[in-house]
DNA sequence: TTGTATGCGTTATCAA
DNA sequence: TTGATAACGCATACAA
C-alpha cells in the first residue's frame, strides 16, 4: 500500500499477463519465445495486445536462470580510453546487437589483478561469451579458463601456448610493409619507439619484425630500439635526443609502436622545436583522427579495429550453441599503410 | 558423462558447496552475503576453504532474481566513439566498481528508436540504475520512465519539463567565459559553428549564451551562427567561406560547438590553406588530446567529463536503496577555458 | 492448440 | 548459531 499504482506497474510478470489474457503462463512463454506455430492466431493476437497494454517486459534474470544463459557478452579491455579499444567495441556491439546480446564492459587499466577479478565477476554474471584484450600477465590463469564452456576470444594480443580464438592485426606484415616503404625511401637509419613488450604479442611481433627486416637489409643498428614508458616525458625526451645524436647526418625516421607514443612523440617534437620532416621523419601504428592535422599529415599504419571487433564477436556467436569442438583459430587481419607528409624520404 | 570433469567444475552451485562443507545452503548464503556475525568462526573458515577449493562463484542471475536487483548499471550513450563519452564512462565505472556494480553499455548512434529499444532491454535486464546521454528525441517516452523505481540520471543533456537527476557541464558559464575572453582580446566579429540544436540542451544553451553575450556587447550579428552537419564537408566549407567573406577586414574568431566540429574546422583550414591565427582565430568546446598539437595549440573549453561520470554514478548509488523521495537535482560542473595559440587577439 | 507441474540457484522467513 | 522450506519469474516435459 505504500507504493503508488504507477510504481507497481513496473513489475509486470508473466503471471499477470497470463491472467489478463485469460491463458496460462506457458502460453505466454511460448509467445515470448516466438513459438508462434504452436499458438492460435486469436490467442496470439490477444497476447500481443495484453503485453502492449500492460507494457510487459520479460525478466532476463529469470529467463537466464532457467535457460542457463544471460544474453550478456563480456568485454574486458586493457584501456577503454584508447580509441583503439572503442573502435573494437563498436564492432563487437554491432554484431552483438544483431543477435540480441548486450555488452558488459570492464576496464583493467592494464592491471593483471583487476583482469582476474573481472573475469570472475564476468563468470558470476553467467555471460554467454567473453572478449578479452588481455594485459598479458595472466596466462596461467587464462589457461584454466580454456577448459570451461564459455566461449572466449582474445583480441589484439595473443597468448602463447594457449588455444584460444584470437583476432588481431597482422603485425608482422604491417611492420614489414612500413619498413620496406622506409627503405625504398632511402632512409639510412630507423628507430623503433615502443612501450614494454613483455607478454604483449602485438608489441613483440612488431619489435621482432623490425629487427629482422633491418638486419636483412644490412642495417645493423639493433640498438635503435627504444623501450619507453609513455607517461614518462623526461625519459622519452632523453631517448629521442639520444637517437638524434647517434644518427646525426643521416636520413632518419622513427617508427612509433602505437597511437599513444605517436601522440607523445608529436608533442615532444613540438616542445623541443625539432622540425619534421626536415630534421627527422616519423610514422606510427594506429591511425588516430588527428594524424592528418599535424604538419602535413603523419604517415600511419591503420589497424582494422572495427573489423577486429566484428570478427571476434562473430566467432563468439559461432561457438555459442556449438556443443563441443571448433578448433581455436588465430585470425590476422591486414593493417594499412597510409602515407602522408611526415615521411617524404630523401628530398632533392 | 559426455562432459569432462573439468567442464562440470564450471557449474558449482551453493548446494554443492553446502554439501562439501557439511552445512546447509542457508549458511553458505549467509557467508556470501557477508553476514559473518551470524556464523561461528569455525564454520566460516570451513566455508571459506570449501569455496576456494571448489572455485565457487555465486550465480548472479539467481541472486538477482531472488533479491530483485542485478548489480548491473546501464549506460546508454549517443556516441561511444566520442572520447567525450568514454571519459564519462571511466568516471561511471570507477564509482560502479567501488560499489560492486558492473556496467552494461549501449550505443544509440544518436538514433531515437535505438534509444527506446535499449531502454526496454535495459529494463528487462533489471538494471539497478540507468545513465543516459539522451538523443533528446524521446522526451515523452522518458517522462513515463520517471514514474518507475529504477534510478535514472541524465548526463550532458537536460530534458526540459522532466524531473530527472541531471549532470552536465555549466554550458552557460563556460560559453560566457569564452566569449568574454574573446571580447577582451578585442575580436570584432565572432561566429558560432554548431550542430543542430533541437532537443539537445547543451547545444541550445551554448547558442543562447552566445547570442546573449554578443548582443550585450553591441555585436548585432546574430547571423553569425552557422548550423552545420559535421559530416557534410561541402556545407561546412561553404559556411566557413561565407563567414570569412562577411567579416573580411575585421579581427575575427570562430567558436566550435564541440570536439567533432573542432576537428572538422581544423581540417578545413588546412585544406583551404587558411592561416590560423593570421587570417582567422578559433577555439572550441571539448579538449581533445590533439588540441595542443595543431599549430601553436588550439584554445579549448575543457569539459569535466570524468567528473560528470563520477557524479552521475554517485547519484545512482544514493538513489538505490533510498525507498522514496530524493528530489531530482541538476548538477552543473564548471568547464575550463584553456588558452593556447589559436586565439592571440589583436597582434601588434 | 493449451495447461499442469517442476525446477533453475539463490535468499528470506520462520523455527529450532 | 543453524536449518527446512517457500518463493523469485520463467521455460520445459509431459499430459490433455
Amino acid at each position: 500500500m505504500s507504493h503508488s499504482r504507477q510504481k507497481d506497474a513496473a513489475y509486470v510478470t508473466i503471471g499477470q499477463v497470463a491472467q489478463a489474457a485469460g491463458v496460462s503462463k506457458t502460453t505466454i512463454s511460448r509467445y515470448i519465445s516466438g513459438q508462434y506455430e504452436a499458438l492460435a492466431d486469436s490467442t496470439r493476437q490477444r497476447i500481443e495486445e495484453t503485453i502492449a497494454a500492460l507494457n510487459y517486459r520479460p525478466n532476463q534474470l529469470a529467463r537466464g536462470l532457467k535457460r542457463g544463459r544471460s544474453n550478456l557478452i563480456g568485454v574486458i579491455l586493457a584501456d577503454i580510453s584508447n580509441p583503439f579499444s572503442t573502435a573494437i567495441m563498436r564492432g563487437v556491439e554491432d554484431v552483438a546487437k544483431f543477435h540480441g546480446y548486450s555488452i558488459v564492459v570492464w576496464n583493467t587499466d592494464n592491471d593483471a589483478q583487476k583482469e582476474r577479478d573481472y573475469i570472475f565477476i564476468a563468470q558470476s554474471h553467467k555471460i554467454d561469451g567473453l572478449i578479452i584484450n588481455t594485459t598479458g600477465q595472466n596466462n596461467a590463469f587464462l589457461r584454466d579458463l580454456g577448459g570451461q564452456k564459455t566461449p572466449i576470444v582474445l583480441v589484439d594480443r595473443k597468448v602463447p601456448d594457449l588455444n584460444f580464438d584470437t583476432v588481431c592485426t597482422d603485425n608482422r606484415s604491417a611492420t614489414e610493409t612500413a619498413l620496406h616503404y622506409l627503405l625504398e625511401k632511402e632512409y639510412e637509419r630507423v628507430a623503433l619507439f615502443t612501450e614494454p613488450v613483455e607478454g604483449i604479442s602485438s608489441r613483440t611481433e612488431r619489435l621482432e619484425t623490425f629487427s629482422r627486416i633491418l638486419a636483412e637489409n644490412g642495417h645493423v643498428s639493433t640498438s635503435d630500439v627504444y623501450v619507453v614508458d609513455a607517461h614518462n616525458q623526461a625519459h622519452l625526451e632523453k631517448s629521442l635526443l639520444q637517437f638524434l645524436y647517434d644518427s646525426r647526418g643521416q636520413l632518419r625516421a622513427i617508427l612509433a609502436g602505437n597511437g599513444v607514443l605517436l601522440l607523445k612523440l608529436s608533442r615532444t617534437f613540438q616542445r623541443l622545436g625539432i622540425r619534421v620532416p626536415e630534421s627527422v621523419s616519423y610514422l606510427g601504428f594506429d591511425d588516430p583522427e588527428w594524424a592528418l592535422l599535424v604538419g602535413s599529415g603523419i604517415t600511419t599504419i591503420a589497424q582494422p579495429t572495427y573489423q577486429i571487433g566484428v570478427t571476434a564477436m562473430n566467432r563468439i556467436i559461432l561457438r555459442i550453441g556449438q556443443e563441443d569442438g571448433l578448433t581455436p583459430e588465430i585470425v590476422e587481419l591486414p593493417g594499412e599503410l597510409i602515407v602522408r607528409g611526415s615521411t617524404p624520404g630523401k628530398m632533392t
